[in-house]
RNA sequence: CGGGGCGUGGCGCAGUCUGGUAGCGCGCUUGCUUUGGGAGCAAGAUGUCGGAGGUUCAAAUCCUCUCGCCCCGACCA
């Protein structure tokens, strides 16, 4: 390709609607453009490099056994109905009605119509097991999309579903998925962790999420140096070894006038903020609940949830009507509610807490003496240096950009939509499902996230829209450099080398710019000075100098970076 | 959805408080010079100031209502 046949269209300037440096490389290389929230035009230039996540991700998923279909972008709403995803899937999922005020919706996945195709077609166990993917489309209303296309509305996901005889043979798929993905990130020139997760609203029992770990990730992942251990955040168990020693203070209460932080009072009374115990109110129904937690812990409210079911923060007033003390003051000593302690503050002696009464706390508090042994749950987040549930060391926490996740399914689908096939024996079963999803518009921003410096994009070479430039100097004026430069483009390109020829009539300065933030990994530069010399330059787009090669063995020494790659 | 901010040529912004009929940089067009890291000079083109209504002799500027976008929190590939 020319880059005077191609469309290239970069910018000096920083575009205002991007905040992380994934978004700003793409739209100032000019990869995407905005056309309405989370919704994004693929220039030519990032198109390409979708193509080739795609190319990668489609030969590891045939190789791995799986066979790949297309799939609807507009769905009828029965098969949503009858899976009871219409009702379930909440204003996430784009509805719209036809002419004939028929329901459709924008497939956000494609459980439903692939299970509907299984139950329609996987009749007999001889046909199973079956992998169906398809990289497509996908539409998901989020309430708030950003960062580009890291978290759009509209995105292309690799989505796969696989349908089985049996559990056993589910968990080998789901095993060969989990090396499968690892082959295709690994390949992507990606940085990644695969990670146990939640299994969230899709439901089912084992899954993995599979993050790209970058600083600007959003969600944070729970890893142990010293073993295979790593979960999101959302699921880490919060272990809390030890007993508690004996309390040696005796109750008091401390004045504490307009301190209503852990931090704050602990700072005050002098005392360590892991001596402190907040207590965050919250409504089940309509039961009041207090939730213990050290002063320096999190509340995880998903493990809330599964200890006291849904719940929302209780207000002001329902404090007030509950515990006669407004926020800031509350604790568990004399309360009349029902109360939850994290593990870890159940181990707590002589702790700090809420008073019940405005401007002051009580210090020296101790279970059992100064109020009954607690009910004792899980409730927190956990923190660097938190033992590692495996019991093989110490957790560390780094945040990740989750673009794969893969879920044993099981057969929440088939039994709900009546997808069954006959077993050897002749006898009805449901089939059991998998399902593997991978964000590939979103690889390409993580990609970008975890590769660049402060001139530009350096692409993973599998996924670089171009593998190499040429950069002539003086193109227009010199015949040799033009000479060398298209006699060099002519070999590598009918090499079948992806070969970017930038003869635009710009000052070397501007080449030499755009090709570094669009991302090129290989460079070779000619200008008179070198062809005179007998020379070409080559410079890898991490290198800080070129280095010169005859120009006689230019292509074959690309060709040979290339390969090694 | 809650909280904060922003809408002025293709892009980035000033002007708004204190109304007087729109400006700067980048980009774009043409010419000359320049040519190994985003050139210089000269001449140009491009705006219903997000939209609607109102106040006023006069509105980018004040008022009301709307629409859009971005950022921070609870969900997902």
């Amino acid at each position: 390709m020319k880059t005077s046949r191609f469309f290239i269209a970069t910018q000096k300037e920083v575009p205002a609607e991007a905040e992380i440096v994934s978004h700003r490389l793409m739209l100032r290389a000019s990869l995407i453009r905005r056309l309405s929230a989370g919704v994004y035009t693929w220039l030519p230039l990032g198109l390409r490099i979708v193509r080739k996540v795609e190319g990668v991700i489609r030969e590891e998923m045939n190789r791995a056994g799986a066979m790949e279909l297309s799939m609807p972008v507009v769905q009828p709403a029965e098969p949503w109905q009858e899976s009871g995803r219409w009702q379930a899937y909440g204003p996430e999922l784009l509805r719209f009605k036809d002419r004939h005020e028929r329901d459709f919706v924008i497939q956000p996945t494609s459980e439903e119509v692939v299970t509907d195709l299984a139950r329609g077609e996987l009749k007999s166990y001889r046909r199973l097991p079956a992998h169906f993917y398809q990289i497509q489309t996908k539409f998901r209303d989020e309430r708030r999309p950003r960062f580009g296309v890291m978290r759009g509305r509209e995105f292309v996901m690799k989505d796969g579903y696989s349908f089985h005889a049996d559990y056993e043979d589910l968990q080998r798929e789901y095993r060969n998925m989990h090396d499968t993905y690892t082959r295709i990130f690994t390949r992507l020139g990606l940085r990644f962790r695969a990670v146990a997760a939640d299994t969230g609203a899709i439901g089912g029992t084992g899954s993995h999420e599979f993050h790209v770990l970058a600083d600007s990730g959003e969600d944070a992942i729970a890893f142990c140096p010293q073993s295979d251990y790593a979960a999101n955040v959302e699921l880490a168990e919060a272990m809390a070894p030890g007993t508690r020693s004996a309390g040696k203070e005796t109750l008091q209460k401390v004045p504490t006038p307009g301190k209503t932080k852990c931090e704050d009072v602990a700072q005050l009374l002098k005392v360590d903020l892991k001596k402190t115990v907040k207590a965050v109110a919250v409504m089940h129904d309509d039961a009041f609940h207090l939730l213990l937690l050290r002063g320096d812990h999190d509340l995880n409210e998903i493990k809330a949830q599964k200890v006291i079911g849904a719940f929302r923060f209780a207000t002001e007033g329902e404090i007030q009507a509950a515990l006669k003390c407004k926020a800031g003051y509350i604790g568990p000593v004399g309360a009349n509610v029902k109360v939850v302690a994290d593990r870890r503050v159940a181990l707590m002696s002589d702790f700090v807490c809420g008073a019940n009464e405005e401007g002051f706390h009580l210090a020296g508090v101790n279970w059992g003496r100064d109020l009954p042994e607690p009910q004792v749950a899980d409730l927190r987040n956990v923190v660097p240096g938190d033992p590692s549930p495996d019991g093989k060391g110490k957790l560390e926490i780094v945040r990740g950009i989750e673009v794969g996740h893969i879920f044993q399914l099981r057969t929440k689908y088939s039994e709900a939509m009546g997808a069954k096939f006959l077993d050897a024996a002749g006898a009805e079963k449901p089939f059991e499902m998998g399902c593997y999803g991978i964000g590939v518009t979103r690889i390409v921003a993580a990609a970008i996230e975890q590769n660049h410096d402060p001139r530009g994009i350096i692409f993973p070479a599998q996924i670089a829209p171009f593998e190499v430039c040429i950069v002539p100097i003086g193109m227009q004026k010199s015949p040799a450099v033009r000479e060398a430069a298209e006699r060099l483009y002519k070999e590598l390109t009918q090499n079948g080398v992806d070969t970017l020829l930038d003869d635009r009539d710009e000052r070397p300065g501007v080449l030499f710019a755009d090709m570094d933030l669009i991302g090129i990994p290989h460079r070779v530069v000619l200008g008179e000075r070198g062809l005179a010399a007998g020379n070409a330059e080559y410079k890898a787009r991490r290198d800080e100098k070129g280095t010169d090669v005859p120009l006689a063995s230019i292509a074959s020494f690309v060709r040979e970076r290339l390969a090694a790659a």
